[in-house]
DNA sequence: GAATGTATGTTGAATTTTCAACAAATAAAG
DNA sequence: CTTTATTTGTTGAAAATTCAACATACATTC
């Protein structure tokens, strides 16, 4: 269903449809392993995955790929390089044979002859989307930008805490999920851990997490 | 010069001046030291800078207080946690006297009577800073990724080679601000630059650099 | 051009992180 | 309940980072 699309919070299956087409949205298949954009590329729309997914994926100079993330069905991309027009510093790849729409963002941000409101959703809710990311990126940066492992771990911890409004809070990654968000080795992380609850800085059992003054 | 600020891009002073009334901006003053807002507020309007300097600063669970960044005339603060109506994981404090315009960004997101066109302008504006803004985050996450300096560093130089467009180009930091921008010690960083000529996958002089196949 | 200040590079010791191998606890499957 | 798989914790050695102190290069000012 269409309206699973974040960028469709809001409008009904039908107010979705109609913008699509009042947006032109292009479909496009691409199969298995091809390269939907290449580093460098500069694109005009944003994607929204229909079926299958996509591997986003960067290679420096000396050609060592690495895959930055994965988006599926019901999820978009390229909004941000789309909007901007910044040419993208990753590629992206085909990690199954999928379909998606495509849209044009100068189209989505210069009204539209007909005046119809879910064209004011739709901006509104790809403004907020992309404010969200940033808020989360900005909240890890934060967290990886500390030295130790220990200070990452307090600064997620305490992040944890501020959200759930209380000093004792579920996390919702497990030790080596909680690790790679960290960019810290796992063994490192859980004995550092182990420090924090002998020096009564903090207490946890499993994913639960108490935070002591 | 109010449109100096990159929010009113592409409009004249009059326009940025009228926007600016249509859509009940609202003039603020705090005296120095002040809290602007508080972690955990909720806000409705981001705030343009008139005069003065404000800092962003995250105080976390023990008390610690960390200086995010600074904000000073004609730049911003509050958009992405005014759009997506997220409690503040950040405080704000006067760093001077300030005074600065407060706009509501529902007032911003929804079509004005007047359907002027800067008002459409604003709109993008405000989506490709805040793209930007996310580009710039989500690039800087995936050096600081990389668990050694040394990759931190050939990850940054990868792409600032893939900017410019050329295996030969200057980067924009000395050897302090780039040791603070990939988050680790100057001194390790300029040891390891070092490593990196001798073993021919780099040359540099001053912030010139050059990569080598 | 001497003196001062700033940016960068170098070194070794102390600290921290990673890595590998394994132990213990918990969950899932038969 | 037993077996198997998964997650988490622990340890010590190797590798990498930080830190402090100092050397060198370069630019600025008087």
């Amino acid at each position: 269903m269409i309206m699973d699309q974040a960028l469709f919070r809001g409008m009904t299956d039908r107010e979705a449809d109609e913008t699509m087409r009042c947006l032109k949205a292009v479909r496009k298949e691409y199969s298995k392993d091809s390269y939907i954009h290449h580093a460098g590329d500069i694109i005009s729309s944003l994607a929204i995955i229909e079926s299958g997914s996509v591997l986003i994926v960067q290679e420096d100079f000396w050609g060592n790929r690495n895959i930055i993330m994965e988006a599926t069905a019901n999820e978009s991309f390229g909004e941000v390089f789309a909007v901007t027009r910044t040419p993208l510093s990753v590629s992206v790849v085909a990690k199954s044979d999928v379909t998606f729409l495509l849209v044009d963002t100068d189209r989505i941000m210069s009204p539209c002859s007909r005046q119809c409101a879910s064209h004011n959703t739709l901006i509104s809710n790809l403004l907020e989307d992309i404010a969200r990311k940033n808020i989360k990126l900005n909240e890890k940066l934060t967290h990886v930008g500390k030295r130790t492992t220990r200070d990452k771990i307090l600064s997620y911890l305490s992040s944890q805490a501020r959200k759930s409004g209380s000093d004792s809070f579920d996390i919702p990654y497990n030790r080596q999920q909680l690790a790679d968000y960290l960019y810290v080795d796992r063994c490192g992380l859980s004995t550092e851990l182990s420090k924090l609850q002998n020096e009564n800085l903090i207490k946890f059992n499993k994913n639960h997490f108490k935070l002591l003054l």
